[in-house]
DNA sequence: TCAAAGGCGATTTGAATAAC
DNA sequence: GTTATTCAAATCGCCTTTGA
């Protein structure tokens, strides 16, 4: 294939190109299909070519009134955008930008509308709106252009909401899936981790031995051959014991899908963020208060910043987080002193990869490529559990939400196995030394926070049945019990929130109220403890609700304790602990019954 | 020779800010 | 306090390329 031509930069004037010379990063691949077959690139396009090409660099170097230079990312969308326009334009027989009046951008409009998206029979609004938002910039640079478009687009959104698809949003990954799957890629960063890098570190050295004596085929052999009787860490969980080499890059690959992993879901970072870190990004800091020391994962968050390069943040980082930016940096330590780059992501362009370095040119890892490991390779090897009978389709972004679901929530029942960690950075976030500076991702969290405490209180209010003090409590007062939900509660629940602060703690077995005074476990300031947070404890406790949702955990409990007091070999100690037991969630489920019965509780 | 990495184009979503 | 607008990504399927 023909070389593939770029935009070049001699035609532009020089006062264009601002002071640092020619962006590398500001070049497209101009020569794309056209509907007639021929390349953009070929001489019959070049009037709109460069016309085209001097409105992107426009919008960096020249920007519209009161924008601040457009970033490359950005600007690459309009790239994208002006491609589309300009197919569209050929075959519509439009030759300049000029000829873009109103009946033509109405044709165009029309196009899209007519056009399906990707699943659906309708294009989404922010997709419609990306299309005419370019013609609209471009329209705005016209004064500092030969040719541009006259008039300026309509709103997508004026032409009709209905004629787009509305969206949805982002979903967490859910605890059955989350779990598992942040387990997995902690333990694989623990010994075996330390088992593959080695592997690598004697495939190296295997290189260095044979290499004067083999070359060629022979080489290859040789090192195949003496791989094949090295162990490798969970070999079993790559299909083709007979490569070795692929197996190991296949190793180290998901040691790489494991760190993000970790990192995404116990620090709440996005995947641009991460992606982005650097050798040397762990910070120790005493907090002034008692000294205790946090560590801190700085890097920069580039899409809320006004400035160029982005802004400086640092991200609470857990232990098992820490340990992944060592095995990053061990990962990535060839390619960072091959490249001269810092980035703890380098990976080389090459398709059938080597574990070692090769002459690949060195680039750094993009997020759909994280998207296809994780789904397509980290999560069989991991064995994650179905969800609702499919594969859970994981995405960069549910880390993110599923961190903030998880600190900001006080259920904390279906996370036993990441208690430890998720406690960790729960507590040091909350304290008013933390020197976080995620602003956005706080706020993230307590919206989480609020909106459980939302559900719990509209469900408490509601509800026909209601047991435990605090629920007794607030029930009887409330002016909804035993309706179906209405607006009113809705006013209600925000009224009783801004006046009180209330956080409802949520849990499998129950509600709480929390109150310091009255708290049964022995809580903090802000919530309840949650080591002394159990079953029993919360029984007899002034704060704590239950509704009939929790019914079937001390329907279940009871049954439990039931049976084991019918065992011959129960020793007189845990017999009575069963009866105590069998008493507390008899007394739950009678206050629950026993609203049933009249509707009135004691 | 070929499985599979990952680039690329097209589309969708998130969120800050401006406008109402 | 909403809604609209804009910038900045993230997501996804197709398709080319290549080390073993």
């Amino acid at each position: 294939m023909a070389s593939v031509p770029t935009s070049t930069f001699t035609q532009v004037p020089a006062p264009l190109l601002g002071n640092e010379g020619v962006p590398a990063a500001m070049t497209f691949n101009w020569g794309f299909e056209m509907p007639d077959g021929s390349r953009f690139s070929d001489d019959q396009w070049t009037l709109l070519r460069h016309a085209a090409e001097l409105f992107l660099l426009s919008l960096r170097h020249d920007p519209p009134e009161g924008r601040m230079p457009l970033r490359k990312e950005t600007i690459r969308g309009h790239f994208s955008h002006i491609r589309f326009l300009a197919r569209w334009m050929a075959a519509e027989n439009v030759r300049r930008f000029r000829d873009l009046d109103q009946d033509t951008v109405g044709r165009f409009v029309a196009m899209l509308r007519a056009r399906p998206g990707r699943n659906g029979a309708l294009l989404s609004l922010s997709t419609a709106e990306g299309h005419l938002g370019t013609i609209r910039t471009f329209h705005m640079q016209r004064d500092k252009l030969d040719d541009a478009p006259p008039t300026a687009p309509p709103r997508a959104a004026s032409v009709g909401k209905r004629q787009w698809k509305p969206y949805g949003g982002h979903p967490y990954t859910p605890d059955e899936i989350a779990v598992p799957l942040i387990s997995g890629a902690i333990e694989l960063l623990g010994d075996p981790a330390d088992q593959i890098i080695a592997l690598r570190d004697r495939l190296a050295d295997l290189y260095e031995r044979l290499r004067p004596r083999h070359q060629g085929r022979m080489l290859h052999w040789h090192i195949r051959r003496a791989m094949l009787a090295e162990p490798c860490p969970c070999a079993d969980r790559y299909p083709n014991p007979e490569w070795p080499l692929r197996r190991l890059a296949f190793m180290l690959d998901r040691l790489g899908d494991a760190c993000f992993t970790v990192i995404a879901y116990l620090v709440g970072a996005r995947a641009s963020e991460i992606l982005r870190l650097e050798e040397g990004c762990l910070e120790r800091r005493a907090t002034d208060e008692d000294g205790e020391e946090h560590v801190y994962l700085v890097g920069t968050i580039t899409k809320t910043s006004l400035t160029e390069h982005g802004d400086l943040h640092r991200w609470l980082a857990p232990e098992p987080v820490q340990r992944a930016i060592h095995i990053l940096e061990r990962l990535s330590a060839p390619l960072r002193e091959l490249s001269g780059e810092k980035n703890l992501w380098l990976q080389q362009l090459g398709r059938g990869r080597s574990p070692l370095p090769t002459m690949m040119p060195v680039a750094r890892l993009r997020s759909p490529m994280v998207n296809v490991r994780l789904n397509e390779r980290l999560a069989p090897f991991l064995a994650l559990p179905d969800h609702q009978g499919g594969t859970w389709r994981l995405t960069t972004y549910q880390g993110r939400k599923t961190f903030s679901r998880f600190i900001g929530r006080r259920d904390r029942t279906g996370l036993t196995a990441l208690q430890r960690h998720l406690g960790h950075v729960h507590r040091a976030m909350t304290d008013r030394a933390y020197v976080g500076t995620d602003f956005e991702l706080a706020e993230l969290i307590d919206e989480q926070a609020a909106e459980e405490t939302r559900k719990a209180l509209e469900d408490l209010l509601l509800a026909p049945h209601v047991a435990g003090k605090a629920g007794v409590m607030l029930s009887e007062r409330s002016p909804f019990r035993g309706r179906t939900g209405s607006g009113d509660v809705d006013a209600y629940i925000t009224e009783i929130l801004a006046e009180t602060d209330m956080r409802l703690g949520v849990c499998d077995w129950g509600y709480c109220l929390y109150r310091r005074e009255t708290s049964a476990c022995l809580g903090g300031e802000r919530e309840p403890n949650p080591v002394l947070r159990t079953q029993s404890t919360c029984s007899s406790c002034a704060n704590f609700a239950v509704t009939d949702r929790h019914r079937p955990v001390w329907e279940a409990r009871l049954e439990r304790n039931t049976a084991l007091t019918q065992r011959d070999d129960l020793d007189a100690e845990s017999r009575a602990l069963a009866e105590a037991r069998i008493q507390e969630s008899l007394r739950i489920l009678a206050q629950l019954d026993k609203g049933n019965a009249d509707g009135v509780r004691d």
